[in-house]
DNA sequence: TATAATACGAAAATGATTTTCAATTTCAAA
DNA sequence: TTTGAAATTGAAAATCATTTTCGTATTATA
């Protein structure tokens, strides 16, 4: 039903180097060209799409485009993270915190609204950014 | 510095029309051309950026590509309300629970995070759809 | 009016993502 | 091993939402 392939194997090791930040498709295919495993860019949404399924990645869908990053929490199956965004600078914190897990709970119970945590992204700035403020709009 | 067109205010009063459920541009223009107002595509795109820029809509990026909703609580200043998105069947609830303010002051306080409630949109699934869920996932 | 700034819209361009399809690879069975 | 059906690959083409171009039309003001 599925095999396995060096170009499978090779896209999930490039995500696991590149955790720290997420990258798009684009940049992943690139960068595996650089490290010798060049892969085709139509295989690489390939297998971004089977990762996502399988819920080992997350599919940040931004303004600039979708970016894709490891989920640090995958291992962990009974409580999942929940993904802050600083629309500055791009960074994604990986957040497993109890009020998140309340509110999911709360709204679960009041609003009859269940959240999927994985395609929840919590758009904002980060700290760095936003001692950046511009209060002018200018930026 | 800015003229004001029939076109906008076609583009604003039927996304008032349409306020309960968001639209994409396309389906948008098509509703105008059939109100007898037709506005061109790329000017239904122009204004909807204007008008999300203005805060007086909100952007909804899916899967399937932006939709765009009159925000219901857009008079009140002080207060946003949070989007929750269902992911099964669209439909967008604005809402504005003390919880969700408590969750944003918590995210400042201790994560050093501000979310900006107009980018943010909790995924998930609404109290029809769950009902409905597929337990095999053959949906 | 005149006129300068702004907005319009049809058509072309863009660009990320998906699809096509012939060639290649995988894996289990012979 | 070989074999062959099923799955995967990748270059190129297709898709499709969105943006840009640019000549024309509209707006507000003098």
């Amino acid at each position: 039903m599925s095999y396995s392939t060096k170009q499978q194997q090779a896209v999930l090791q490039c995500l696991e180097q590149c955790s720290e930040e997420p990258i798009s498709a684009a940049a992943l295919a690139e960068q595996l060209r650089h490290s010798g495993n060049p892969v085709g860019l139509a295989t690489v949404y390939r297998q971004l799409e089977k990762l996502e399924q399988a819920g080992q990645i997350h599919k940040i869908r931004t303004e600039e485009g979708a970016f894709y990053q490891i989920c640090p929490h995958r291992a962990a199956q009974g409580r999942e993270c929940f993904l802050l965004r600083c629309e500055r600078c791009g960074h994604v914190v990986h957040l497993d915190c109890g009020h998140l897990h309340a509110l999911y709970e709360h709204l679960e119970a009041e609003h009859h609204f269940r959240i999927d945590p994985r395609r929840t992204i919590l758009t904002g700035l980060c700290q760095a950014c936003a001692g950046k403020e511009d209060p002018h709009g200018t930026q």
